[in-house]
DNA sequence: GTTCTAACA
DNA sequence: TGTTAGCA
């Protein structure tokens, strides 16, 4: 079938489906329009990517797992055991992305806890805060 | 009308 | 990733 239908039937946009191509997630063969020609399989390639997508990993990663991914009760996991490392590192990556953010709401937190009465607004155009309880 | 590549008010 | 331009 060629990228509109498989677009519909994917629930991917055209333009994401030519990107995996791109990073050589999927290899559509071409018909001698020069049309892309997708084939009924790589519909679960397409849900591996945007699983995989969504736990965050580049599509350089992805395409290193991705052959060597397998599901099984609509569940996606490593078929091989060198993949497990690799899932590792990110989820490290994951980790620290979290840590950041925590640290990002702290300092947040801090600021919104800790308002500051001042006579004069630093700006025109600021309402002074009520002096905290 | 559909798809393709390339490029970005 | 969306969108658009210019082709075939």
């Amino acid at each position: 079938m060629r990228i509109g239908e498989f677009s519909r039937r994917a629930g991917v946009s055209e333009r994401s489906l030519r990107y995996y191509e791109q990073q050589g997630l999927l290899r559509p063969a071409r018909q001698s329009s020069g049309y892309r020609a997708y084939q009924e399989s790589d519909l679960r390639t397409v849900r591996h990517i945007r699983t995989l997508l969504a736990a965050g990993l580049n599509t350089e990663t992805i395409a290193e797992l991705l052959p060597c991914m397998v599901e099984d009760g609509g569940r996606l996991g490593p078929g091989c055991a060198e993949l497990l490392p690799v899932l590792r590192r990110d989820r490290e990556r994951v980790d620290r992305a979290l840590a950041d953010l925590a640290t990002a709401r702290s300092i947040l937190d801090a600021m919104i806890a800790a308002p500051i009465p001042v006579t004069g607004a630093a700006n025109s155009a600021c309402e002074p805060v009520d002096a905290p309880a």
